[in-house]
DNA sequence: CCGCATCCTCATGGATACTG
DNA sequence: CAGTATCCATGAGGATGCGG
């Protein structure tokens, strides 16, 4: 663990754990559910080995990860604890900060469209519900990421094979964009291409009653 | 600025921004109002005079602290951009999250009661209102922090002089227990003292409607 | 292969002294 | 008061090794 900022403040206990570099990242791979270590690995392009571990051992020490058996053969895999999964508000709250960082485009950087379930569901949880359910697509780089809205909420997930109302394919910058509100799809017309009922895609992405 | 993490994620991009030891932290001070240099030192107990100014300039290019001649003489002050005010919700989640790391007590870590106003804002905002207007005073270590629920929410700052209904004195971490809910005036009632209207506390820490 | 541990280099952080 | 300058300790990042 980094040195400690010896504070008795909220923040900066939650610093103290969570604060050093790569954990947050961690943490939101995690959200998407337990992994491997080569998962991880693979997901957090850049980060040393020896780091990914000294943070897994922090992270664990403690209480916000644990470790356990993989259900194939005897790997270990990682997984947030009760509390570290209570992580998902504050780092959803940084993702929706961050969209004026994103809307400008990923630039040189890496990008997984697997790293866009969070932030869709950061920013479509919350928006008005549709009068009925929808489940629609959205593909980005290849890969399919499902909302579903219903009455009671908006859910984000990769796609897990069920039919769907609409599909839209777009770069990633369009599709946040979109989700923030900051574009509609009347705008980006020429950017995006759609299959399906194209009103399944307004009940996700422009509220129905705006007025 | 630490090296990217290159990645277009909006977690990434933030970390980008405010990840860097002691930007949190900064901002935490700002979010009570804008601040000198020399106050934002003190605020920040272990920080040192070259990291305090490479971050205040990194902010200021990320766009989330701008500089500005004081109130005051000619000097120059320090206060956050809309966009940097805006993380004050992720840096509440932050602190809600960190309620099992302050009810273990304060330990040795340094203290200020100015570090009070924020943790009560997170944890008591959203809790149900009472049926009318309440303004409670909360003194830990001589200083006095006030509470004003009203049917419309809850708001916490410094005392600014006004009346109070009551006054409760204890320490940090029972405040903080309080106000989060995981202990109440009747478990605590050797460990504070009140002064006042007693049931003007229990608007503001047990909501009135609990079944 | 997977899941680390070790080694090495260099950038960054921290403490202190100093200056316009 | 509001920062610079300097020095040293620490941590990050990359390469490689290695047991299961």
């Amino acid at each position: 663990m980094r040195r400690s900022y010896g504070q008795y403040c909220g923040l900066a206990r939650a610093l103290d754990v969570v604060g050093d570099r790569w954990n947050l990242l961690i943490v939101r791979q995690l959200l998407m559910g337990p992994a491997r270590y080569r998962e991880l690995q693979d997901g957090l392009p850049g980060v040393a080995t020896n780091l990914l571990t000294d943070r897994l051992r922090d992270l664990e020490t403690a209480g916000v990860i644990g470790r356990r058996l993989a259900e194939e053969g005897n790997a270990i895999a990682y997984a947030l604890t009760p509390w570290g999964a209570e992580l998902r508000e504050p780092v959803e709250g940084l993702i929706r900060w961050s969209t004026p960082l994103m809307t400008r485009g990923p630039g040189g950087d890496h990008f997984r469209a697997e790293w866009l379930v969070l932030p869709l569901s950061a920013l479509l949880t919350g928006k008005p519900a549709a009068n009925r359910s929808w489940t629609v697509g959205i593909a980005v780089d290849g890969v399919l990421v499902q909302v579903r809205t219903t009455r009671s909420g908006t859910e984000v997930s990769p796609h897990d094979g069920r039919d769907l109302d609409a599909v839209i394919r777009a770069d990633a910058a369009i599709v946040l964009g979109l989700a923030a509100g900051v574009l509609n799809l009347d705008d980006t017309r020429a950017l995006v291409d759609i299959e399906g009922d194209e009103s399944a895609l307004r009940a996700v992405f422009n509220p129905p009653t705006r007025s």
